[in-house]
RNA sequence: GGGGAGAUACUCAAGCGGCCAACGAGGACGGACUGUAACUCCGUUGACUACGUCUUCGCAGGUUCGAAUCCUGCUCUCCCCA
């Protein structure tokens, strides 16, 4: 067993913890969870801290179970939310859990041979046999209105600053919470429960239920919220959240999220986000002092996520697609390209469609530009762009007597334009 | 109800009869620099069949050789007094 808490607290993944629990988890073999909301089909990044804990606490020897909400997320947690919250149908809730449920396994070991596996439970397999006369006396009868009225996130709700009144059903998700954390102390023997900083008011409701219920000691680890230093929110870009599913956020762009962090983050990330030793990460750091300029921090950190998060194989993609848009590569490169990589480096660029007789008979660029593809808004800033020397075909400079032919095909149907750096533009013939 | 001010490009904001496709600032985009960053510097920012032509300054008319600019009406916004 090793030092579980020790591991949390210089990553800096320790925000609360309950008197006791290290010394506890230093000599006891057990079992802890953590809850997930199946609040879409994919966790985002914003779920990643809460999967490293799980992951951590499994390295130390210990039992971790990642449990998926499918109760709870058809009540809906109040905690930081300033209004009430939109309730989930069935159908899309399985949805959701079966896609919450593989992005877990990705992280954790769920082996049955291993002696500390891991273990995924959905509290809906418990919650759904309980009659509101069951749960009423057996549960509601031990914890005390005024105790639950105490919590910070029923207390901001009742404040005259929330313009929004709060549901029963919202008041109540603390009880389910609880109910949670002591159905696992019994069937599981799950002492520990860890979350978000936001958590801290549910879990204790657990910890207070299996005193009262139980006569059992229960403890609690909460994680700090994951900041950015220029105080931006973490895990948001312009095009919406980072996921860790695939189909949401391609690996290139989920490397790419890590990979733009500002130093002073990136120091920070690669604690939370690696398992990286901190002999490791220290010489990581002081290395990157030295070469800021190499971005040694921001490439490892980039690495070690996404292939935890995609696999190998999605990196190395990843890493080509990064080089090929942002590296010195040349028509040559972009020609060696199988078709599928480069669609997958491409994907989400704007595209427009020409018959292949234009192009055997030469496209000039301003049709390539605008005339016939709308690229641009005009022709005249087709004449524009060109004129400033922005406009490249498969990543060469052209000027604006360029003709594009069927040598500047890629993979035989793709034309790569490009207006700055940044602006890509497809074109597809056929 | 009475009086006054105003409406200009993505935003703010000049222009008040020809030199206006319209000063300037911000934004956006591009170029150089750079770490796929920040800063800085430079350029572009109505359209076209392009050293020329066409359409734009709230809307609709009018005066004039010529209107963003003057006149009339309309729509909207703001301010002051009741």
């Amino acid at each position: 067993m090793t030092n579980f808490v020790e591991e949390l607290r210089w990553r800096g993944l320790l925000h609360d913890i309950m008197p006791d629990t290290e010394n506890y988890l230093l000599e006891n073999k057990t079992a802890g969870y953590i809850g997930f909301d199946p609040t879409a089909d994919s966790l985002h990044i914003g779920s990643l801290v809460q999967i490293f804990i799980l992951k951590h606490f499994q390295n130390a020897g210990h039992n971790p179970i990642a449990l998926i909400g499918g109760a709870t997320g058809m009540v809906g947690d109040p905690s930081g939310k300033s209004a009430e919250r939109n309730l989930l149908d069935e159908a899309t809730l399985e949805k959701n859990i079966a896609g919450v449920r593989e992005n877990l396994e990705r992280f954790l070991d769920f082996d049955a041979t291993a002696n500390n596996k891991a273990e995924l439970v959905n509290n809906y397999d418990w919650m759904k046999d309980i009659s509101l006369i069951d749960f009423v006396r057996d549960t509601g009868k031990h914890i005390t209105v005024n105790y639950m009225m105490a919590k910070d996130s029923v207390k901001k709700r009742l404040s005259s600053e929330s313009s929004v009144g709060m549901s029963f059903t919202e008041f109540t998700y603390q009880l389910f919470q609880g109910y949670d954390f002591y159905h696992l102390y019994k069937e599981k023997n799950c002492k520990l429960q860890m979350g978000g900083s936001d958590q801290w008011g549910n879990i204790t409701t657990g910890t207070e239920l299996i005193r009262r219920k139980a006569q059992g000691k229960a403890y609690a680890i909460t994680v700090p919220l994951v900041t950015k230093a220029d105080g931006t929110k973490f895990g948001k870009t312009e095009g919406g959240n980072v996921w860790l599913n695939s189909d949401r956020t391609s690996p290139y762009k989920y490397y790419q999220y890590w990979l733009n962090s500002s130093d002073e983050d990136a120091e920070n990330f690669i604690k939370k986000f690696t398992f990286l030793s901190r002999e490791t990460i220290e010489s990581l750091i002081s290395e990157h002092k030295e070469n800021p300029h190499l971005r040694l921090l921001q490439k490892t950190l980039g690495e070690e996520v996404t292939v935890l998060t995609h696999g190998k194989e999605a990196f190395e993609n990843a890493l080509k697609a990064s080089s090929i848009l942002f590296g010195k590569s040349t028509a040559s490169d972009l020609k060696s390209l199988d078709e599928q990589t480069f669609l997958d480096v491409f994907d989400g660029v704007p595209q427009a469609t020409v018959c292949k007789a234009d192009i055997e008979e030469g496209l000039d660029m301003i049709g390539a530009l605008a005339a016939k593809t709308n690229f641009l808004k005009s022709n005249g800033d087709a004449r524009r762009a060109l004129k400033e020397n922005a406009i490249s075909v498969n990543k060469e400079k052209v000027k604006e007597d360029f003709i594009i032919s069927n040598d500047d095909l890629i993979a035989n149907k793709y034309v790569l334009l490009q207006r700055g750096k940044k602006t890509y533009y497809l074109l597809v013939v056929e």
